[in-house]
Order: C-alpha cells, then sequence, then structure tokens
RNA sequence: CGGGCUGUAGCUCAGUUUGGCUAGAGCGCUGCGUUCGGGACGCAGAGGUCGAAGGUUCAAAUCCUUUCAGCCCGACCA
C-alpha cells in the first residue's frame, strides 16, 4: 500500500484526517483560549483571497465597507425578542472596565470599575447597525443603505471544530435597508447568488441554493436562505446565508422613513454572511490522504518552484534558471491575475521539503536540478492529478501554465458534483428514509417531500437529520409528506450536518 | 449542567497499582558527518520546579486532602 502523507485516512478517520491535514497544511492551530485558533500564515493567504474576491464582488453590487463596533450594549440585544432567544446563550458579556491587584499577585475585575449597563460581544451585529442606520435614514431618497462590514464575531460555542465552528471567527456581515419589501427581498436572493457563484466559481465547491425551513431560520428573519455543500463524507455544510429580515428589525430599532407619499413607514432590511467556515468547506470539499488540495483560484501560491543541487556549482546554474522561470510564469495570466509563484530554497531536505508543500495543497510543483538546466525542461507534478510528476519542455510548460491552472480548477468541480450526484436520492417513503441514514449506512443528500411539524421533528432528531433547504430549483413540487402523509407542495433536502 | 478521563521535555506519551539510584522513550530542535532527483542514517548535544498548594514519610511523579486546567460522551448548537 502506498504511503499516505496523512494519517489516519478518511475512511479510517474522518474527523481525526480533518484535523491532521490542517496540521499538515499549516493552516491554523489551537491556541491558549479555549475554541479559539491561531490562523497560521498560509490558512490566513487563503482567507485573504477568498476576502478579496468576495469584495470585488460586493462592491460590484453597490456595497459599500464600512465598520461597527466589537461591543453591543445589552439592550440592543433585547429588542427582538427571537433575536434575544437565539443568541443570549452564547453571548460573551463585557462587565468590568479596569483590573487591579488581588492582593495575591494576580489581578481582578475592580469592582467600582463596574459598567453602568454589561457589553456584549457581538454574535452578530444586526442591532448595532440597526440603531446606526435608524439614524442614517430619514427619506425613501436615503435608500437604499448597501453596506459590509469585514469584522470577527463571537458564539460561546461548547463544542468547536477548526475552521468550522471555533468560538471567534473571522466573516464579513452585509447590512442592507430598503424602501420595499420587493427591493429587499430581490437583495437577499442577489447576494445568495454572489454567495453561490463564490462557491462554484472560486471554490470548485457545487452549492444547492434554497430557503431555510422555519425551524431553521435565523432568529428575527421572515425568510432565510443558504447555498449548502456536501463534504467527502457526505455531511452537508452551510456556506453561507442570506436573510430577509421584513420590517421586524425596523420596527424593533425605529428605522423609519417618509414615503413618496409624505408618510412615515418602516424600512425592509436584509443580512448575509459568511465566514471563516468556508475554509473547513474548501477543505472537506478536495482534499485527499495526502492532506490539502487547494483549488489554483485560492491558492496563495499557485506554482512552487523546488531547486535541487547538491553543491554550489550546481546551485549557481540551478537558481538563476528557477528565477527566470518564476518571472516566465510571472509573466502568465490566469484568473485575470499573474500567475502566483514561489522558489522555495530552504536548506531542507528535498523530499521533506516537496512533501511539505503537498500537504499544503500547492497545485503545481516544479522540481528542477542540473539536468534539467541541461535539457531546458522542468519536472512538474499536478496535485491529486499525478502526484510523481513528469518531465516537460520548460517553453511548454510556461506556454501552458494557465490552461493547467483551468483545467486543474474545473477538475476539482468536476469531482465534487460528481461525489455530491452520486450520493444523492429521492426519497419517498419513510422506512426508505430510515434505511437511508441509518447508521451503518454511508447516507448523503435525500430529497423528500415534507410538511413542517411535530411528526417530522421527532423523527429527525432520532434519526440526527436536518432540512437543509427548500431547494430554489426543484422544492416546489407536490405529493406527500413522508413523515406525516400530509399533502403538500414542498420538498426540501435533508442531510446530516455539519 | 450530568457521566467518564487526563495533566511528566516543544509534541505524543511511558513510569504511579507495590513510594527508593542522577526522571525516561519516540518525534521535533541544534551541531558535525554520511547519504540525496529526495519524506534516509550515524554520532554528539540542548531541553523537565513531573498542573498548583498543603499533608504523610528517612524518602513523593508515585500515597492522602484541596484546587486549577484541559479532553471525551451526553445535553445544547444563527
Amino acid at each position: 500500500m502506498a504511503k499516505t502523507a496523512i494519517s489516519p485516512t478518511r475512511s479510517e478517520n474522518y474527523p481525526e484526517w480533518y484535523q491532521q491535514v490542517i496540521k499538515g497544511a499549516d493552516l491554523a492551530e489551537n491556541s491558549d483560549v479555549r475554541g479559539c485558533m491561531v490562523i497560521k500564515p498560509w490558512g490566513y493567504a487563503i482567507w485573504e483571497n477568498i476576502q478579496r474576491r468576495l469584495d470585488a464582488m460586493f462592491k460590484a453590487t453597490g456595497h459599500e465597507n464600512a465598520y461597527f463596533p466589537l461591543f453591543i450594549p445589552m439592550s440592543f440585544l433585547e429588542k427582538e425578542a427571537q433575536h434575544v432567544e437565539g443568541f443570549a446563550k452564547e453571548c460573551a458579556v463585557v462587565t468590568h472596565h479596569r483590573l487591579e491587584p488581588d492582593g495575591q499577585g494576580g489581578l481582578r475585575p475592580a469592582p467600582d470599575s463596574k459598567l453602568e449597563e454589561p457589553l456584549i460581544v457581538r454574535p452578530t451585529s444586526e442591532t448595532i447597525i440597526g440603531a446606526t442606520f435608524a439614524r442614517w435614514v430619514q427619506s425613501y431618497r436615503d435608500l437604499p443603505i448597501l453596506i459590509n462590514q469585514w469584522a470577527n464575531v463571537v458564539r460561546w460555542e461548547l463544542r468547536t471544530r477548526m475552521f468550522l465552528r471555533t468560538t471567534e471567527f473571522l466573516w464579513q456581515e452585509g447590512h442592507t435597508v430598503h424602501a420595499s419589501a420587493e427591493e429587499a427581498q430581490a437583495e437577499t436572493r442577489q447576494m445568495l447568488d454572489v454567495y453561490a457563484a463564490f462557491a462554484e466559481g472560486a471554490m470548485a465547491m457545487p452549492v444547492i441554493k434554497g430557503e431555510k425551513t422555519a425551524g431553521e431560520r435565523f432568529p428575527g428573519a421572515v425568510a432565510t436562505y443558504s447555498i449548502e455543500a456536501m463534504m467527502q463524507d457526505r455531511k452537508a455544510l452551510q456556506a453561507g446565508t442570506s436573510h430577509f429580515l421584513g420590517q421586524n428589525f425596523a420596527k424593533a430599532q425605529e428605522i423609519k422613513f417618509q414615503n413618496v407619499a409624505g408618510e412615515l413607514q418602516h424600512a425592509w432590511t436584509t443580512s448575509w454572511g459568511v465566514s471563516t467556515r468556508l475554509i473547513g468547506g474548501l477543505i472537506m470539499s478536495h482534499s485527499d490522504d495526502d492532506g490539502l488540495v487547494l483549488p489554483p483560484k485560492l491558492a496563495p501560491a499557485q506554482v512552487v518552484i523546488l531547486p535541487i543541487y547538491r553543491n554550489n556549482e550546481e546551485k549557481s546554474a540551478v537558481l538563476p534558471y528557477c528565477q527566470s522561470l518564476k518571472s516566465e510564469l510571472e509573466s502568465q495570466r490566469y484568473d485575470d491575475e499573474p500567475v502566483r509563484v514561489r522558489i522555495d530554497d530552504r536548506d531542507l531536505r528535498g523530499g521533506d521539503k516537496k512533501w511539505q508543500w503537498v500537504k499544503r495543497g500547492v497545485p503545481v510543483l516544479v522540481e528542477v536540478g542540473p539536468r534539467d538546466v541541461q535539457s531546458g525542461g522542468v519536472f512538474r507534478a499536478r496535485r491529486a492529478i499525478d502526484a510523481k510528476g513528469v518531465g516537460v519542455p520548460r517553453s511548454e510548460f510556461v506556454a501552458t501554465i494557465a490552461n493547467t491552472l483551468a483545467e486543474m480548477q474545473q477538475g476539482l468541480f468536476d469531482r465534487a458534483a460528481a461525489a455530491r450526484d452520486a450520493a444523492t436520492v429521492e426519497i419517498a417513503d419513510l422506512a426508505k428514509f430510515e434505511k437511508f441514514f441509518a447508521d451503518d449506512a454511508p447516507g448523503g443528500l435525500a430529497y423528500c417531500h415534507f410538511t413542517d411539524g411535530p411528526a417530522m421533528e421527532a423523527k429527525l432528531k432520532e434519526l440526527k437529520v436536518t432540512p437543509r433547504c427548500v431547494p430554489l430549483v426543484g422544492g416546489e413540487s407536490s405529493g406527500k409528506c413522508i413523515f406525516s402523509g400530509e399533502a403538500t407542495s414542498r420538498r426540501a433536502v435533508f442531510a446530516r450536518s455539519y
């Protein structure tokens, strides 16, 4: 059996494999603070690429960036009843503003520095941004307001997993205000489309766009939409959400404007977000038993060149060859940008170095030794395609690099889509549903007719399955609820999920 | 918040039951050397108030008490 770079393998122990991929790729590590991680340079570079592309998409759809406070007065959260219920249980609370010696060599919050009103660390910013918007909006001429913020948020989760659910995480949250329900709904759907386009185009991660059922809705929202992806263990991952908030928050926070007729009315708001969880999705969509596999569009380095030499004489021949190769590659463009190239000239053993880059998921690895310099070639390996590599003429390699990256990007998407389709079924009766989600079954995505209700909830809880969404395409169709037998016109995707 | 478990080198852990030499191993790290289109090897070396406090004892990583921290299962989870 071939040696794998990651142990255990996916089939041996999937959750542990996931942890080891992160470790092997040097993406992140656990910190001294429970539930919070340190995102290391390679992991953060991926996040920066995600940010850069999404930010451009937000700007292209008319949004502007702004920044709101980390702290939110506790009373703000109380204003929207469902919102309170959804978030109160996982909030970090700031109660003091000064420390003093505790008399035993340590520190304690100074009793006389207690805050009049506690501040919570934002779990999401609807309330404080809404309060701000209330001051910004007076007339229909002030609308729409289209704002995004890149920020960190804190949700005091009991159970955390790197990137997928951490106590503190990085995200963007868009918040918009509109003069009509139709416009706000259109905004909600537009941003869902942006997320789907990003997930499929940049991450090579196929997603299903759909609406959340009542039980899965964002607290305080009228409608929540999400993109749902399927991971290699056949569990679903909610990768992004977009909420139509109706007038719920506008009423709670007095966001009012005068319309054309001169009447005072409440505005319509939306919010939408994606987080560092996307990186978890990226890992579990493409990576293999040799570690991370990155789609070229998000890879911090698309090509890594490994010079091979044994002495100064060889070094003086090989290094300039590598440097000029790097320049030539950088003059090539892929995805509207120069190809991203690194030379790894660290003083490490060659094999060790190569495997580090394999585990980090770099799409194309190039080894250049004296023989290549002599022959005018390079030795090229493509991640997850031909790991061992093959010798190719340098000029051909350079001329085709953009095409190679494009093919790899598409190949990852196709592979993930095929895996998802192979794990997707249509189920019309409960017995088959139970069998599909039995503990010893592989599981997957099941499309079923349903009606929201106690019959469904009880069965789903027992099977640890949730309705992921009612797909925008194929969600409307008449049939019988597999849980209650009632006639229904709605169909959802069911799965176990992260 | 219930049930179980663990704290010993940077990391993973052995040693604790039955107290007793200078507290160990593997990996990693540093140096030298051999290898090398490759995840290799040899030699030498650095690195520990054994989670913390108190107690029992001639003697404590080991026994007792207290305490702190973390992990797993459950509950919970926009």
